[in-house]
DNA sequence: TTTAATTGCTTGCATTATGCAAGTATTATC
DNA sequence: GATAATACTTGCATAATGCAAGCAATTAAA
């Protein structure tokens, strides 16, 4: 009998966090929306420095949870070209109001003022400007 | 010397993964913000079945992240009052979108498609709405 | 046509986090 | 003074993460 984890309530927040509720899922749908970064070796060259099983890991389970979908590389049979799905995509959102609460709270923030300024005030043209580059990979 | 768990990266993504990127964090906001839960056993109620060391632990995290405040019941001495600070209410806009696509692509929500659709055509007032009512509390 | 490099992993093991059950400390109530 | 309510803490087993090394398939170089 295949043992699949019971969810543990069907509350959305807790379905959401029982998808990418850990320090390294959204790191990897960062690069894949606003990086463009396609590749195991992309993700594993960014500033956090993830390790290699938990990278395996994670594009594992995000693709089982359907968020991304990984395709050889027509280019180099070497490569895996990975990619954000529609419900990948609709995470931007998500992912946007994260970026305009780090952008308030953090002092650190490298998100010049001027992009906060576009998402708060222009949301859905960011948006769909986000989403139209994605189309094109 | 304090140890001090230096930040991964400046990336705003990861800023907030470090604070609440785990599987309980966002369940104790969200009592706050959504439940009208104050109280250590409030959050112990909760569905998801939450450890007591747990919840202790994220409770104090989420205070030391200045995301939630701790206070003294003032009618009942064994009783403490958690509150979201303005940081923790600053959240709403990203709950709400974790809600918004849970509730796209979760068969089973529970959340009406009413109030789905209030939170993405009208979302500035739902988020007023929210904010006011935490207001009284 | 072997040889080396590139890419995407897997494996083993130490460390850390989580989960569960039980216990403790403080204040309130009887 | 004893009991209950509330908010934790502690000990220990299990699971997840982190690190270093190794492996397999494909491509490029000699």
């Amino acid at each position: 009998m295949p043992q699949v984890k019971k969810r543990r309530s069907d509350c959305p927040v807790n379905f959401a966090l029982e998808i990418f509720g850990d320090k390294w899922s959204l790191l990897v749908i960062r690069d894949l929306m606003f990086m463009g970064k396609t590749t195991y070796g992309d993700f594993l060259k960014g500033p956090e420095g993830i390790a290699t099983n938990i990278l395996a890991n994670r594009l594992e389970k995000l693709e089982t949870a359907e968020l991304i979908i990984k395709a050889a590389d027509p280019d180099n049979g070497t490569k895996f070209i990975y990619s954000l799905t529609e419900r990948g995509k609709d995470l931007i959102p998500v992912m946007l109001e994260i970026v305009n609460w780090s952008g308030k709270h953090d002092p650190k923030t490298p998100t010049p003022k001027e992009m906060l300024k576009q998402i708060s005030t222009n949301r859905q043209a960011v948006i769909n400007k986000i989403r139209k580059k994605l189309l094109s990979t």
